[in-house]
DNA sequence: TCTAAATTTCAGTCTCAACAGAAATGAGTG
DNA sequence: CACTCATTTCTGTTGAGACTGAAATTTAGA
């Protein structure tokens, strides 16, 4: 049981970039295995194939399910866990921004809104500086309810959306 | 010298959410500061507002001007230099897009577009895997150009575009 | 209910990037 | 051209989080 040289690729490559994406190694290696997998694989197949521990295995799966990334399905007569990805990328970066927002939006929302409250109040903070913090909260607003839109809007309309780029600055004037 | 209790809120959480976004809470709160700040601030204010090390300012301010989020500027009859961060959130953005696009998508798109040439030659690889290569090299090629497309975009049409929000769905049909 | 296989939890180890402080470099002034 | 002030580079330390391997728990079947 191995693999190809240009999933190889894929795979390390992924784990690599995984940092950057806000995971760890591990949980964006075992993603990319899954994606290009034609079938679900157990976790013992997923330890062997990319040489880490099971446990960490086990809790990198958890965190893609929890994510939406990764569903895990069964073989009749066979008890232990399969697991594939979702392989419709459409449907994979929605996941990734429902994760996104929650981690890199919401909580700085909340502080905004927090401190655009609180900083009205102090008499001896510069207008320049509460201007800037609504501008901010409004920005964040805005990144917000767009980010949610994403989330509703189906694939084929996506996909337009995205394919037409350029010509999106025409359509809004 | 110190700061009002939402504009060190507001120092404190940025530095926090530095680490998710891709950079570090040192880079992350002296951005936060200069881009509160009424007036553009020296070096050694950020040390001590920040109480962090001199030399971590400096390589902090370094980073913050490559993305462009930072600008020098100087005071007639004084040579120390003085840093003020981009105002407008719109262009704050977009320099993030920019930033993000070159780490986090430029590398994989390499790496695809390298994969996607080696798959075909590999005859003993699973039709499936292929196809899924193909179409994630085609997700991050449009996700790529339509970065591009928002560095152009003038500040007030994205205002307009991201406002609209679920309008879209209904223009593109 | 017991057993064996599968999975998860936990505690300790290890790695890497952030950071401080010191040393080196650079730049303007008398 | 030396002196001083500002900035950057370099090196060692530290802390956070990823990872391993062992122990605990869960689950299905006999």
């Amino acid at each position: 049981m191995n693999l190809s040289p240009a999933v190889k690729k894929y795979v390390l490559h992924w784990g690599e970039m995984g940092t950057r994406w806000g995971t760890n190694r591990t949980v964006a290696q075992i993603q990319a295995l899954l994606y290009l997998s034609p079938t679900p694989l157990r976790a013992d197949e997923i330890v062997d194939l990319l040489s880490v521990a099971r446990s960490n295995v086990s809790t990198s799966i958890r965190e893609l399910q929890s994510y939406g990334l990764v569903k895990m399905t069964h073989v009749l007569g066979d008890r232990r866990d399969y697991f594939e990805s979702i392989y419709d990328v459409w449907e994979l970066f929605r996941a990734i921004i429902a994760q996104r927002k929650q981690r890199e939006l919401n909580p700085t929302l909340s502080m905004l809104q927090i401190c655009a409250a609180e900083i009205e109040k102090e008499k001896q903070t510069d207008e320049v500086t509460k201007e800037r913090i609504r501008n901010m909260l409004n920005f964040f607003e805005t990144t917000s309810d767009w980010y949610e839109q994403i989330q509703e809007i189906p694939t084929p309309t996506l996909q337009k959306i995205m394919k037409i780029g350029r010509g999106i600055t025409k359509l809004i004037r």
